[in-house]
DNA sequence: GGGTAATGTTGGACGCCCAAACTAATAGTG
DNA sequence: CACTATTAGTTTGGGCGTCCAACATTACCC
């Protein structure tokens, strides 16, 4: 889903009365969801100083990693459309995060690089990210978090 | 989260040249992310004849295993708010799935019931849950399947 | 060169969130 | 018992992230 989707923000299980889930709780999806929402409102929260959702993460990231980069390809990658990278972009273009510089080879494409400052933001963000992972994996063994990872790889 | 958010359909890897993924796959949210994101989309092409998104089976299979659960109790065992619960029951009680019936007790609030069309829909869609749940998960071993929830239960 | 495909962009739609306001009804307090 | 505070459901309005369809521009291929 998303970079992220919007998500709730708090679960309280109601009341008095002991309420029955269903089937809910054996289904993967219901497991993932509730499991990415928790995931997501702590990195929003670790986020707040820096004002970065996970798709502006992931776009730093990703940006880093391959440098003129594309916006489709980036969406790609992202696992979003590539009519949402526009919005996602103008943002960090704007905040002067990164750059869209005309790609040499195809005078289509937008060939995305950091900014410095965009450099700069994007190792806090990434130290924050470290943080965030240890807290919600606070409950997994090292060898349990690596083998949901994998899990999980395999699905998606 | 969601019932489900929309979220991106397709996500091809882009390209020739090898890209990056940067940090990324070593993250729990970006994990969690592209793993909800195959799975809801087989959940919608799962669900096109019975016309159910997942926060709309999620309310079948909570009003059954709940009668006469309260709206914001939905809300709560769903993890969406309760201005968003409003357009969702509308939508289940118009397709006639399920009534806002008086409550005995609390005037206040409405008791949600299925209705006969709604119990039969939901043993339907159960059926098909099932087969989804049979296919995302067709490439881990049943022990696999079983850790993953349990996994995925500790951190949401 | 001319048809086909891809890139980035816009616009319309939807689901979800939050906050605020409102009504009706319940609960708590003096 | 009366007054106040709280709660349930609803509506409205703003915001965001996502999708899809359509469009102009540019590239690719035969």
């Amino acid at each position: 889903m998303s970079a992220f989707p919007r998500f709730p923000a708090r679960v309280q299980p109601a009341s008095r009365e002991a309420l029955s889930e269903g089937l809910l709780p054996d289904l993967l999806g219901y497991r993932l969801r509730r499991a990415q929402v928790a995931v997501f409102n702590d990195f929003v929260r670790t986020m707040t100083e820096l004002q970065l959702t996970p798709g502006q993460f992931g776009t730093l990231v990703l940006v880093d990693a391959n440098p003129g980069l594309s916006q489709t390809a980036l969406g790609g990658l992202l696992g979003i459309d590539r009519s949402t990278v526009v919005p996602l972009i103008d943002r960090l273009e704007g905040r002067g995060l990164l750059r869209r510089e005309a790609s040499p080879t195809d005078r289509r494409t937008h060939a995305l690089i950091l900014t410095d400052a965009g450099y700069s933001l994007l190792a806090e963000a990434v130290a924050r990210v470290r943080a965030h992972e240890n807290r919600i994996a606070s409950s997994l063994s090292p060898q349990e978090r690596t083998q949901l990872i994998e899990l999980l790889a395999q699905i998606g």
